[in-house]
DNA sequence: CCGTAGACTTCCACTGGACGGAAGGACCTT
DNA sequence: AAGGTCCTTCCGTCCAGTGGAAGTCTACGG
């Protein structure tokens, strides 16, 4: 940066990704004013780096005059590594288990301490849930997310236990002791289950999927209870997860 | 850009979007040197760049040294607009069509004059395609393609039929006023075929997406020919179709 | 073991692109 | 009409950005 700078030391760089960060699901499109504010940049300033942006196709404008995420982000995000192999080779899986039961199927992989859904089906009979690809939720209350940080680094494990874990439903586990005992079970029993920790009225079961001898994604899916067929289901994810695994190679 | 810029006019967001879209579906990960060609940037000043990308996450850096899209910028790109809405709506449809028939269902939208893949299924039983979630494909070798612009405003059409149409396969179509032919034939049939036009032993059938009076994607299936079945194909593409549209309100 | 090549990293003097307060619209609601 | 919120443009100041050059690190061949 040049001139009279508010924050000496922020980069335009850093003030460019800063913008882009801005957007999350919870606002996929925001105004000049509030991706200022968000971005921590003076309005004139981030009007500035917005129009060259959306000059270059990184942001859009909405008829509305809001500002969306634009199409050449897409086109670059959608390159990012690990994603693209897992989610390419386990799509056909995911169609057959869906195929199968009907039921919400997710795919998700560990970055740091977040756990990312990378792809998702569900149709209209299926129970409605939360997650969105490309969202976060809370990893203590889901199958997939027990599952990434039992097959964790120990170091990684511990700092997800550590970090505050947010009730969500009456049936969330927030205590890290019980958690980290279940993080064990699922090691041993080569599954995990919660039973409405994250929505009431929705229960899952998740697989890790294997590359070699790391656990490079989960593999999960949702149904309105588990008392009926919990081993059937299990037995499901693990054919699919299996072959997810033998295709990667 | 201060200092001695070699390239006066090019600015830091410039450059710093011209790194990021220095990747694509053929480079996924680039050297600092590739990455400083592909964007045409000095050596020293891509590696400043980088490097400060690299640290707020926006590429990443395998073991092997090269440079990768970061997971920052999967979130970013995930938030896109048009994509998200569409294809969260289409998927169960997809998987319907994929159900019954077995073949590659693309879905795809219109950026300007390119057309981009946003969603696809295919099982092992598949014709092998070439598209890939994310690609861009000639348009005037595809389906969907040919129906995107078929439906797309005068200008951009224009535009699209006066740029370099290359010849893929001996059956692509690259006369301007042949090509000009079929999509106004779109606009009356309701959809489009191509026959082996993009690769050999691969033919396709497509139709728009109406939400309300606007085409927001084209739906697409490709199979091994057309046949015997490309009545059933057009009429189960249009239900599918319609069904979308309906949803998308 | 040394020389050459190629890719990466660090340094630093120069300067023009970036900064942002201020003023001027545009478009609401009260 | 007055007040508010948001967007857009302008322009004098000045430091962040620039990139050639030099240094480092591997890899390979003789």
């Amino acid at each position: 940066m040049a001139g009279r700078t508010s924050q000496p030391g922020a980069t335009v760089v850093s003030r460019t990704v800063a913008l882009l960060s801005a957007f999350d699901e919870a606002h996929p499109h925001l105004t000049l004013t509030e991706l200022a504010r968000r971005a921590d940049l003076p309005l004139s300033t981030a009007h500035r780096l917005i129009a060259e942006l959306t000059r270059l196709g990184a942001l859009a404008r909405t008829s509305t005059g809001e500002y969306v995420v634009g199409p050449r982000m897409w086109d670059v995000g959608i390159l990012a590594p690990v994603q693209t192999d897992v989610r390419e080779v386990a799509s056909p899986f995911l169609h057959d288990l869906y195929a199968a039961t009907l039921a919400t199927v997710h795919l998700a992989v560990r970055d740091g301490t977040r756990v990312l859904y990378i792809d998702r089906i569900s149709g209209q009979r299926s129970v409605p849930v939360v997650s969105k690809i490309g969202s976060r939720l809370p990893w203590h209350a889901t199958g997939v997310g027990k599952v990434l940080m039992a097959h964790a680094p120990e170091d990684v494990r511990a700092k997800a236990l550590a970090s505050p874990l947010k009730r969500v439903t009456p049936y969330t586990i927030t205590q890290p002791s019980r958690l980290r005992d279940q993080l064990e079970r699922i090691l041993v029993d080569g599954y995990a289950a919660t039973v409405e920790e994250m929505s009431l009225g929705a229960c899952s079961v998740a697989v890790p999927i294997h590359q070699g001898d790391e656990v490079v994604a989960a593999l999960g899916i949702v149904v309105p209870n588990l008392r009926r067929d919990k081993g059937r289901l299990v037995a499901a994810l693990k054919v699919a997860a299996n072959g997810i695994g033998r295709s990667l190679g």
